[in-house]
This record gives structure tokens, sequence and C-alpha cells, in this order.
DNA sequence: TTGATATATTCCTGTATAGGAATATTATGT
DNA sequence: ACATAATATTCCTATACAGGAATATATCAA
């Protein structure tokens, strides 16, 4: 049972650059697929592809318009990876306890030379 | 040149499900390898090879303590990610725009019955 | 040294892709 | 119906890698 990973998940599908460049380049407009590989410089079969496995993962939308597909980034998806992300905020700066704890470590080990003894 | 990705990237590491469980569980203490695996139920080869993974990310660090390494989160590692979601934080609730855009699509395409034609 | 405990690594296999090339599909205009 | 423009899909290949099993390495204790 190997690989439990698949583009479907937000996760996945954001884990992937040329997907965020997309998405980048998509964020608050809408762009036919000749309009992003024409600002993107790839190739359209690359551009179709990448949109469809952001499709599946519900980030953008598409939408016909005549014989173009116009697409569009659906942010509030990636809501939920910023919450995820958001539950580790507060241990953002908690390097310095580590520190805090290094140093506690460092003195507890060493012989103690002076420093103010007032036990 | 196929396939870009690489668990390397902080991206592709919390991409895995079960990476990001093992974060949940190590965030804000420090746990062996074997107590990560009596919380996970976990082999003990898979704990370690994830802990690999998210070391070589950056995401933990390691140390050792006696014949155990202790293992803690590097919560600063997810800035990034968070920051690069930041960005589209202000798109979060814009699908009444495009709704906008539906509706105004609709009326331009609509016979226009009644209404106020003040044309 | 021997044994035991803790952890990492190696080998194997199946699978999910990313990218490229070529082709298919769909919609439009005439 | 036909040509064309816009986009999607299919086929191919190389690769990354998750999970399992077995094994290696390291560290301590006696």
């Amino acid at each position: 049972m190997p690989r439990a990973l698949n583009t479907h998940d937000t996760f996945t599908a954001i884990a992937e650059p040329k997907r965020r460049e997309l998405i980048e380049t998509l964020i608050g407009r809408e762009l036919s697929v000749n309009q992003v590989v024409e600002i993107t410089q790839w190739r359209q079969p690359m551009v179709s592809k990448h949109l469809s496995v952001l499709k599946q993962a519900g980030l953008v939308s598409e939408r016909k318009e005549g014989r173009q597909r116009v697409y569009t980034v659906n942010a509030d998806k990636l809501k939920p990876i910023q919450l995820w992300i958001a539950q580790f905020e507060k241990h953002w700066n908690t390097q310095f306890d580590q520190l805090d704890h290094y140093l506690t470590d460092l003195q507890n080990s060493r012989p103690k030379t002076e420093a103010k003894n007032d036990d």
C-alpha cells in the first residue's frame, strides 16, 4: 500500500512549485488557458494539466466562455492549510526556550567555577 | 526531467499526512523516537524515516540524549508557507465578487423582460 | 566482551506523477 | 459541412518515494 499522496489533496496540490506559480498568476483575476500560457511561457498541455490538478483539488474553478475556459482561484481552499499552520504560530519563537534549556543544561553540567554562588 | 518534487522541500514535506500528524504529535515538546512510536502506534522504522524527511526539510531538530534521540519541531520553518498563503487572504471572501459577476452576466444575457428600463 | 535497548538504514516493490510529444475534443465562424 | 482556434487527453518514460521486512549501527549495562 505505497504512497498515500495524491494531488487531489490541497496540501499536495500546492506542493508542486509550478502549481504555486500558477496560483500566483491567477490570483485576483480570470484568465483563459492561453493567457496563462502567454504569461508563463509554458507549453499549453502543461498548463492545462496543472490547471486540471488544481481544479480537482478545488483550488481553481473553471468557466466556459465561448471557446475559451476561464480559470479563477478559489482562495478559500487555502484556508485549511492556513489554519493548520496557525496552530503552530505560538511556537514560532520558541527557540528562545530551547536556548534557555541549553544554557541551563550547560550550567548544570559545568563545574560551576565562579559566578553568583548565592545558593 | 520528470517530477520536480522532493521531500526536502517544506511544502512537500508537509504534504504527507503522516508527517503532519508527526508534527502535531511533536509540537511543543521533546520526544524520543520510541515515545513517538508509542503514541502513534506506527512501526519504528516508519517513524524514523518520516522524522528523517522532516529533519532534512528542517522541520524538526534532533538531539542525542544517551542512547535516545530526542526530536523537536522547528515551528519557524512553517513560516514561509504561512507567508505564501497570507498573500491570498485578501481574496478569501471574493466569491461574492464572482457571484456579482455572475449576476451581472445573467442580467446582461437575459431578454430584460421588465425592470427599470430607463435607457 | 556480551547482551540488550534505541534508532537508523538498506533493499524491495508498487504506484503516483511531471514532462514531452502527439492527438483528440470542443466550440466558433463562414 | 469545413477549417480553425482553444483546450483537453492520451501515451510514454523516468523518477520519487511510502511502506514493509530485515538488518545495521550505536549506546549503555553488567
